[in-house]
DNA sequence: AATGAATGAGCTTTCATTCAT
DNA sequence: AATGAATGAAAGCTCATTCAT
């Protein structure tokens, strides 16, 4: 039924749309924005070149709807493995995997892209808040958000914790560190080791108690005991209704 | 005497050298590297086109050159600011404020440069270590480098610390908060409590004492126990559904 | 009908293709290939540069196509030429004249030309064979060989003559001799005795019955008494200076 | 003596003049004459630009220059050779032999560049009279003429030979044929046959009493070793003073 | 005599976008 | 809706030549 819908639904408009987004995103991938022509892209969609600004008004439309499309199905991955456990620190543990997942396998395109965007948005940093680019972002964080959010209310994160700065330290650090991991073969091992190195220290400094480096110790097994304790209560709840 | 007249005449060069660079700068901060015509450089520098590309060969030559001194200046003044105190958390709070600073006196400019600089060169994922942007990162990041390695020597941070995922929290963090700090109307005092809020977290998952992610498990029974218990979840939530 | 739109569509491509090809013909002969600039030449041909590389990929591809065309008409002239007489002697003259008279009209452009896209296309002399030109060449030098072979079945032409040497004296001997009646004011008759002088040499040494090489030594007696003489005089040259 | 006297007048001016023009051939030969810039051919031949242009005050003149040096070159060695031997056939081999030999050194280089040198000389068709090239090759080509009137002297050659139509025939056929010749692997015998190749068919043309093909054949031999012993007459007179 | 920094017009080519069909 | 020919401004870069030193 879903899947008829979605055929059914899929007309040849939205076919040729899909078909243009995908040429130019492995065409953008491949040689950067400024280094694909329309002209390319419309030949790599198999359109002419009028049609490919019939469905997107300008070179940026494509690209912010590139964008669009990989967010929206960034934060909706972001959602899915969020809902796959209760633990908040699992939860951030999937969610670092998830990003970079999502970015490595556009073979880092997305970062690229984004930044493009914002050099080619020239009032980004003047005026961030009317920027797509904000609200594509927003929508993503925002998962991200719940989750420390929901960690505060079960009171397993202290709750004067500054979120901006934990979600700054936390996107950042995985995109910066992305640099250095990219270009080098990397195994699913690697990955998660890396994740686990950014997302530790992160955790560590979200405990309840953590003021003080030493009491943070005795605690944290504990907290972790009954979060995965809690997530599987719910799970049984849910079970049997 | 001939080396006088020498120098002299270098000066002359590095003049303007300096202007193009300069010229460029602001420019490239303006309207963007790819918004910004080799013409509208030279003009503004005051020198013929011809002379432009006699002392830079290429545009990127220039955006290189422009990366490379920002750098050696942000390098100098990271040092510089590591050495007007010794404790290492003030250390940081200073290298943190200090990054902001040079990025946000350039209105960013730098960050886009290099991400404009890295899509250019399209090598770069797949030799980031030959890339030149690599040596400039690298010569810069040594010094917060050797801020945690004193640190560890003095025994205030713990010496199982994983070096690179806290570099990469701490620049990543930084920059990618700073895309919200930009653009707000900010004083220094926000500037200094933006930097707590990052250096802060990162700084107490530096400490001596902090259990390290294997201690987590210690206890081992109860461990076991809460696997059992998930597993019988799972039976549970197959055989009812 | 959709057809006759189509052809109705291609002849105004047609057209403008022929615009183009004229105006740098022309330009060309008058400013020489690396003196004409392709804005001159849109300019001439009352398209925009951009037309003008719509048409033709590259300035290179332009003038390959010039001398494609002049190759073709070249091609065609001489092969109506040959069919309008019998006799190989005559044939020859026709060809020379065609030849004469096809580069005289062009201002012996095309020699320019040829010569230019030789020196433009640097492979030419490793691999000539590869280069277009050769092809265009070979295609016309064919109506000469055709005529030689006929010649030879027909019993008028010693059949050991080397071809390709008499093909070469014959082409490479009216084009060396253009350049000195080029400029002169010349008439019919000043060419056609031009073309004679040409021919005749070359029409002799054809001739049945023409001793070759190998005969010349026929005297055998002789040869070997002046053999020993040349030895003796050599001798003496020797003992006495 | 003589070499002291070289050494003695090649100043340090006439060395550097010199290193451009080598440095300038090869580069020409390598790029053609507008591939190359002065810059590199004052890079190459170690001086400054401005030096250079001290030198040649243009880029032409330097062209000119080179040519006027090959054909000193080429004109003294046809002299030499020509000098070398005294029958007008063999005379004219060694011409072919020395003029493919050079042009072949070479590169085909001055073929290129004469080509080039005439494109760039927009009045050289309509004033040949007056080009430089005109005063060179006619230098060059007396060599030529000089052989073939001494051979009408001696009376070995028809007095009616049209000699302008035999001497493009000549160059022509050399030039045109060395197309081919040019991009193979040759060895020496081979260009002795080729030029065998092209001179047979002229000389064969030149004989007295050539007008009826039948006649020539039983006269050939007679007159080759009349020309022979005549030599060998001159070699003795001189041996013997 | 020698240098090499400086010039600026000029080059070929690309590009996103429009519009008549 | 789809085409693809047409545009023309603009781009980065090169070049032969000059001239102050």
């Amino acid at each position: 039924m879903q899947k008829a819908d979605k055929n059914k639904s899929r007309t040849r408009l939205e076919q040729r749309e899909a078909d243009i987004i995908d040429a130019a995103t492995s065409l953008f991938a491949e040689e950067g924005f400024h280094g694909t022509s329309t002209r390319k892209i419309a030949a790599a969609a198999g359109v002419s070149e009028g049609t490919l600004f019939h469905y997107f008004s300008t070179k940026n439309a494509l690209l912010l709807a590139i964008l669009d499309e990989f967010y929206e199905q960034l934060t909706a991955s972001a959602r899915t493995v969020t809902d796959e456990v209760m633990g908040t620190r699992e939860r951030l543990l999937l969610l670092a995997k998830n990003h970079l997942r999502a970015l490595m396998e556009n073979q880092a395109l997305m970062m690229r892209l984004i930044q493009v965007y914002l050099a080619v948005d020239r009032n980004y940093y003047k005026d961030y808040r009317n920027s797509p680019i904000h609200e594509f972002n927003y929508r993503y964080t925002r998962v991200f958000d719940n989750v420390i959010r929901e960690g505060m209310e079960r009171g397993y994160i202290r709750p004067d914790l500054e979120l901006s700065a934990i979600r700054d330290l936390f996107f950042g650090g995985l995109e910066y560190g992305m640099r250095t991991l990219m270009g080098r073969k990397y195994n699913n091992n690697q990955v998660a080791a890396y994740v686990e190195a950014i997302v530790e220290p992160l955790w560590q400094s979200m405990q309840v108690g953590t003021g003080t480096a030493g009491d943070m110790v005795a605690d944290k097994p504990l907290h972790d005991t009954l979060e995965r304790l809690e997530a599987v209560a719910m799970r049984l709840e849910k079970a049997v209704p």
